[in-house]
DNA sequence: CTTCTTACA
DNA sequence: TGTAAGCA
């Protein structure tokens, strides 16, 4: 294949691909295709197979190229490189679709009695979610207010709350959440601290394509496990 | 019409 | 990374 013909071809799973791009991997000594005559680069199946794999690597592990080259060289191949994890009513739309971390604080603020009334939870449950440090609220005068997110937590600890889940059980949830956002920030945090704005706004990006696929892995793991344990 | 290299923002 | 020039 020439090269804007594996271009075309691999547009549908990478939206961002071009020409340009791939002479770059090129340059970096990440591929290298035959030419004709003429000098045109002239690509194999296994020469697009390793370009797949590449732009793999780079879009889901994040991995920088000098790690790419080193782990194909070492024999890292195709197909232990996953495919894209699909997700329901995740289209190809991916990549244009706005990120749910937003760079600035959503507008809610929620008393006790807010958060009460819209989630019926009982209020000793959300005294007990901040006793556990599950919730903070933010002090402002007399009154405790909390934002969107912790409206939304009390809202999914009520349902657990209906199963006997309650207090220090809560406690593991919050603790692997916090490992969780400290790992992946750990992951981030070159490109989250650049001065380049453009370069955060991706970080922002990936940070959310990294939550995603990290949550849909915890998912996987935790259903094989309970698999395990009821036989 | 497509690609190539090189230079550049 | 992406774009434009100037060739082939």
């Amino acid at each position: 294949m020439t090269i804007g013909a594996v271009c075309k071809a691999l547009a549908l799973e990478f939206p961002d691909i071009t020409i340009s791009k791939i002479r770059y991997l090129e340059d970096q000594k990440l591929l290298t295709p035959r030419r004709t005559p003429g000098g045109y680069r002239l690509y194999s199946a296994g020469d697009v197979a390793r370009l797949r794999t590449i732009l793999r690597l780079q879009r889901d592990e994040f991995l920088p190229l000098r790690v790419i080259r080193q782990e194909l060289a070492s024999g890292r191949s195709e197909e232990e490189v996953a495919a894209p994890v699909v997700l329901p009513g995740d289209g190809v739309a991916r990549a244009k679709r706005r990120p749910m971390i937003a760079t600035t604080q959503p507008g809610g603020a929620y008393s006790l009695e807010d958060v009460v009334e819209e989630t019926r939870a009982d209020p000793k449950l959300v005294h007990e979610l901040r006793d556990y440090g599950i919730i903070a609220g933010q002090q402002s005068g007399g009154t405790i207010w909390f934002d969107d997110t912790e409206r939304e937590i009390v809202r999914a600890t009520v349902e657990l709350a209906r199963y006997g889940v309650g207090g220090r059980n809560l406690r593991v949830f919050r603790t692997s959440a916090d490992r969780e956002a400290q790992l992946l920030q750990q992951i981030l945090a070159p490109s989250l601290r650049s001065r380049n704005p453009e370069r955060r706004r991706e970080a922002i990006d990936a940070l959310e394509n990294l939550a995603t696929v990290a949550t849909h892995l915890k998912h996987l793991l935790l259903v094989r496990d309970l698999r395990r344990l009821v036989g």
